[in-house]
DNA sequence: GACAAAACAGGACAACCGGTCTGTTTATGA
DNA sequence: TCATAAACAGACCGGTTGTCCTGTTTTGTC
């Protein structure tokens, strides 16, 4: 109903064209929209159809089952939604500290000009899937795990430039995911993202000590 | 099959005993747990009634509909979970930062004891139905909600106490609820409780100001 | 152009789901 | 005790779901 991305034209009839990879790519558009919004098991299968404009032979053609189109989606398009919005973002930064403000900033500053909040495709789907199915969870977690090496990896390329010496990298990044998914959950349930900006500047005034006291105190940055 | 709570026996026959109460309770205990580990959608009303030992007549007194099971779950049992495993003893804790840690703790150590995490009950109802029905979503933000104003409340009795002095009390719950609430997706979705304790690490090296810097700086403590 | 494989169409189907319905048993209370 | 309502039993139904299956068309290859 609402999201329809591209049925094809029902005036030009009877000529048919053969092109795999732009129908499983529609069909991919909308099972990851569909997933995300209304879930996988309240997606079905006739909605997708009608939505790509494709039939089932097609779709069973690309997809044996629905399974296999979920991991295709979560695989190839919510991993690289976590990619693009977080991972290459956070690499390019300055510093992971600022590169995690920014995008935190980013999503809050997108989330309130769109006035609706989807929340987080891969924490959607971990929760509806990763106890139904290890196969789903496995994929998962792997998503998890890589989000957050990334930006443990920043933390560690910032020690190396002398900076963020009291703090422990891996904490950093875990700490890092777990606010800004425990704050999509909360931001996706009250349909309001001011509490992505709340966490954030809760998370800046943090001095992430790995044990011993920071040698060098950090004056607070007043952005 | 393996979450069998208190099916009634089969061999006293003939004989019925109306236990309005008893029933009711024994299907909220049955769906608690099923949508829990299931969600919503995959746990079939033919589940529930085998798993409860009831038929669909009973069931259908009680709860006309799916939904009205589902709002009677959320009122009455996620949200007594959060009150009972988090206002409760951070209310009754010494101060905010210490119930905060206590809580971490003793979830994480019941997590590993039982060597399996199905996530927090409340984050997972609220990411499978907050977009799908807005009476759902309403009613798990008053939950969100209520649990944050909670600690928050407890930071400000622990500043009429003196203490916690640079400390935004909305900041400060907002970060620990998204905090937990991520970082119990993720150990959801590894399967593993202990991202659990490397976030509350995390949290406990925080210094949070609400804009001016901290008067009097406290000694990090080393529990 | 012959031929095999891939790409697509579209119907069929069995299983299941949630809700409704009618009827029976138990408790209530005047 | 007897009416009345609540509590419960259990069958039933229309609609939906995911999958499968049989054809037909297009594409690539020699």
């Amino acid at each position: 109903m609402s999201g329809e991305i591209a049925a094809p034209s029902r005036g030009a009839r009877k000529k048919r064209t053969n092109d795999p990879e732009g129908m499983r790519r529609r069909v991919l558009d909308v099972a990851e929209v569909s997933f995300q919004s209304r879930g996988y098991h309240a997606s079905s299968l006739g909605d997708l159809m009608a939505a790509a404009g494709v039939t089932g032979g097609a779709l069973h053609h690309h997809f044996p089952t629905k399974k296999a189109l979920a991991l295709a989606v979560i695989e190839e398009r919510v991993a690289a939604a976590v990619r693009e919005t977080w991972i290459e973002p956070v690499l390019a930064a300055s510093s992971a500290r600022e590169g995690v403000r920014a995008v935190f900033e980013a999503v809050a500053a997108e989330l309130e000009l769109q006035g609706y909040v989807r929340g987080c495709p891969l924490n959607n789907l971990a929760h509806e899937l990763s106890l139904a199915d290890d196969e789903f969870r496995a994929v998962l977690a792997k998503i998890f795990a890589g989000w957050r090496q990334a930006i443990a990896d920043k933390v560690r390329a910032d020690q190396r430039d002398g900076a963020e010496r009291g703090t422990d990298p891996d904490r950093f990044a875990a700490l890092t995911v777990a606010a800004y998914s425990g704050a999509m959950s909360m931001a996706k349930t009250s349909q309001d993202a001011s509490v992505l900006r709340e966490c954030l500047k809760g998370l800046e005034g943090l001095q992430l000590s790995s044990g011993r006291p920071t040698r060098k105190r950090r004056r607070r940055l007043l952005l």
